[in-house]
DNA sequence: GCCAACGTTGGC
DNA sequence: GCCAACGTTGGC
């Protein structure tokens, strides 16, 4: 199972929005960049992520489950663009912020610190674990 | 609201 | 195929 990253500014899409659409989940649709939708193409059903708050909050909220496999944005007729879904799995009992994530060593090389335009990225098992210590998982 | 970083577009 | 111009993201 891998693991990934999904970033969204809360006024556009927050996790409360997520977390209302339930079990039945939501289409990640928007992503127009084509490193976060090969991201998107490799994961796998059952993939979990983190749910990250840009702008507003700047923070790791919660657990997602890919619910479907990549396929097109509905969003858009361009065939080049496509999407998975995605549902919420559970709040983390502590949000975890950028700054807290920059001022872990072993969080260092992580994409969200590192490449902070990326709106969909990979995380590594090592990270998972680290965020989800701190998050008091 | 500003601006740095970075991706994309289009002229040559 | 290069690169300047432009647009967007996202932290501050």
């Amino acid at each position: 199972m891998a693991y990934w990253l999904f970033k969204s500014e809360p006024d556009a899409w927050s996790w409360d929005q997520q977390v209302a659409k339930g079990d039945a989940g939501e289409e990640w649709t928007g992503v127009r960049n084509y490193q976060a939708r090969n991201n998107m193409r490799a994961m796998k059903l059952g993939d979990k992520g983190f749910f990250y708050h840009s702008n507003i909050g700047k923070e790791i909220v919660g657990i997602v489950e890919v619910s479907a496999e990549c396929h097109p944005d509905s969003s858009t007729d361009d065939p080049r663009w496509e999407c998975v879904d995605i549902r919420a799995i559970r709040p983390l009992p502590r949000a975890i912020t950028l700054e807290e994530a920059k001022a872990e060593p072993r969080l260092a090389d992580m994409a969200l610190v590192k490449n902070t335009r990326l709106s969909v990225q990979p995380v590594t098992d090592a990270e998972w674990k680290v965020i989800c210590e701190l998050a008091g998982l």
